[in-house]
DNA sequence: AACTATTTATAAGA
DNA sequence: TTCTTATAAATAGTT
């Protein structure tokens, strides 16, 4: 990409593989961080440069002992026998698992993934939620309203009795 | 890049999702694989798709432990090597609070803790939240009646042909 | 799974 | 090093 094609193989000047290493490692963490926020992937990616400096990227909600974890459970099958060690692993999928789905539900109930709901039916059922979570929000909103018209009105009550006090005194006073 | 430019924001329609999410990581993958080869470095990509799937790409001459072993000394100044069992109950504790904090979202949005939201401007953030997401839902419903209008519409077109072609050789037959 | 109109990344030059 | 620009490469929408 650019002025020249370029052959695959070593750039063997220092100075152009550390100038081309610099364009090439900020293209490929955008890159990562588009796959990870336009497909919702977890993902990470680790880079040392030829002399030994280190670059990284992982996704959001990700770390890199999530990605480690997953990863090695999903290409080798453990045989360690430590029961401990192995109920950990189970209860952070428990976890995750858990977390993915009040993630979709959250989608759902903010309009972010309609495409998920198919049916006229399902379509229905949300839109129905919706409108009692509104009743409800509203009623609250009434609420806060009567309870500050409440404090005004007790509010008033009591600075017109001091009024009224104040007044009688002063009227007393005029009579010296 | 391509016909149109895309908002860096997760892909709602299930498949075009999976469809991107293969060029994506393709497209992820070869760079890295550029990288490591044109500027002799040393990297590894793991990603994992919204549905648990496993891809990953390690430099030659690398591995993921090296990889592993060579981020911990880099980012930390631990003198441990064993980064799973150091970081599983930070992990654990992460995948916690995500989830904790989710479990409130999801509360507040389906109106089950209200008295959490003290003020009107609380409340009326709310209501027009879930004013939108209403409209959304109603803009889908409408989507979803036009497209069955259509197919059906297409339907009766299909029938009405094949209808007064059967007619045609009904009335040929006549005068035999 | 192919195709292409476009967008994006970047090699070379300043 | 950073900016520019011509060109290569990736890819979004389409078929």
């Amino acid at each position: 990409m650019g002025r020249g094609k370029v052959e695959m193989k070593r750039i063997d000047n220092d100075a152009s593989r550390g100038v081309t290493f610099s364009k090439l490692r900020a293209g490929l963490l955008k890159k990562a961080h588009e796959l990870a926020v336009l497909c919702d992937a977890h993902l990470g990616v680790i880079v040392f440069s030829s002399n030994g400096k280190l670059f990284d990227y992982c996704s959001p909600h990700t770390s890199w002992s999530e990605l480690i974890q997953r990863y090695e459970s999903s290409s080798t099958s453990s045989s360690t026998s430590d029961i401990q060690l192995q109920q950990i692993p189970a209860e952070i999928e428990r976890l995750r698992q858990e977390r993915d789905h009040l993630e979709a539900s959250l989608r759902r109930l903010t309009g972010e993934d309609l495409s998920s709901l198919a049916t006229d039916e399902e379509l229905d059922d949300l839109e129905q939620q919706l409108q009692s979570v509104l009743g409800k929000v509203r009623q609250r909103e009434d609420e806060l309203l009567t309870e500050q018209l409440d404090e005004t009105r007790q509010k008033v009550q009591i600075l017109e009795d001091q009024n009224s006090f104040l007044r009688h005194m002063f009227d007393e006073e005029d009579y010296y």
